[in-house]
DNA sequence: TGCCCGGTGGCACTGGGTGCCACTAGCGTC
DNA sequence: GACGCTAGTGGCACCCAGTGCCACCGGGCA
């Protein structure tokens, strides 16, 4: 293999897997495009893409653990006055502002995770960092044990908004910012209405 | 295969799996276990264990399709003049009111759902079906679209609070009724001190 | 007896994922 | 220039989950 100048040419394969894999799990199935194909349209062999990505599903994800220490070290910098909640939302908020020439590939690779049921199971797994993070940051602020209740549901539940918001995001107009703070301010009300 | 008297033949050679699964899943690691090691333990072929669980993660879960059926029905049955959150509090409860002897089943089920990495990636496919379900009644008693924001968040949010209730249960000593209950109120509370 | 039918077992096949070995290109060292 | 080192790669064989197909066997039924 030609190795072009310089030591990012793993990243630039591995961003060519990325390219394919997304474009062809959007044209198709995500369950009937086999690694073989994804391999053969990044011009690579099999074995080398799941040497890049630990699975089939993991090529759609791009690089997610940057995007949760991104979220960690956000939240470690909140403003200690500033309430909990909306200090997860703000973290959120930031963390998913993307330039608008990459939101349709956000849109492209949202749409997978919350759409093919493959995927969705998979994104337990990748979340599973995010609610640490937000844990122990709840934990850290109420001093609280990051295992015990509160923490652990917090992080779940501003989750499960944050999933919800990036839902309603898919199939309607407006901007991801807004569906976030709809989605946390319902939450943090209690859900007004229903109590 | 000897045909044990009745129709029911096929609903005991389930229940012997799914014991068997149960026991060796617990003993060691789920993916150690393979589906020909459940089958010899079943004493029924591997082809079989396939034809009465669709995937191996199915066998730990037994007939969760009757649960979501009840908590459909529990819904559908509630106090119209109930608050909508504590309707689905106590369709929670109700649902996972299991008798003393079955508790360590149980125990031993969520354990293994919320620990093993395959499972907690399988149990995302499993509670889809919760949250539609969930999602129709908040939809039904508030009139709003059910594809909208607060039936599908209510609904993501509520089964949040559930599983991290299942969690401190597993963990704690205190009785699963009362660690929903604990999750229910401080969602429908909005987290206060956090806000 | 002949027929249907539900449950079963065996077998071959696809596809995800892994371990191992061999090859190559680049790089520094003597 | 020969040497060794390393990172990235390809190929191959293998394991395992899951599926389609066919053959068998038992019980009920006309």
């Amino acid at each position: 293999m030609v190795t072009e100048a310089g030591g990012d040419a793993r990243e630039a394969t591995r961003a060519r897997i990325e390219a394919a894999a997304l474009e062809l799990f959007t044209r198709r199935d995500f369950e009937t495009v086999t690694a073989d194909e994804v391999a053969d349209a990044a011009g690579i062999s099999r074995r080398t893409f799941f040497r890049h990505f630990a699975t089939k599903a993991d090529a759609v994800w791009g690089d997610f653990h940057a995007h949760v220490v991104r979220l960690d070290e956000l939240l470690a910098g909140t403003d200690p006055d500033q309430p909990v909640l909306a200090s997860i939302c703000a973290a959120y908020v930031e963390v998913n502002d993307y330039a608008a020439a990459d939101l349709p590939l956000l849109r492209h690779r949202m749409r997978l995770i919350l759409t093919e049921p493959a995927l969705q199971a998979h994104s337990q797994v990748r979340y599973a960092d995010v609610d640490r993070v937000v844990a122990e940051h709840v934990a850290r602020r109420t001093g609280a044990d990051r295992h015990s209740l509160v923490p652990r549901l917090v992080a779940t539940a501003t989750r499960a908004a944050a999933t919800t918001a990036f839902e309603t995001w898919l199939t309607g107009e407006g901007s991801l910012a807004e569906d976030l703070h709809a989605a946390f301010d319902q939450l943090a009300r209690g859900f007004p209405g229903l109590r």
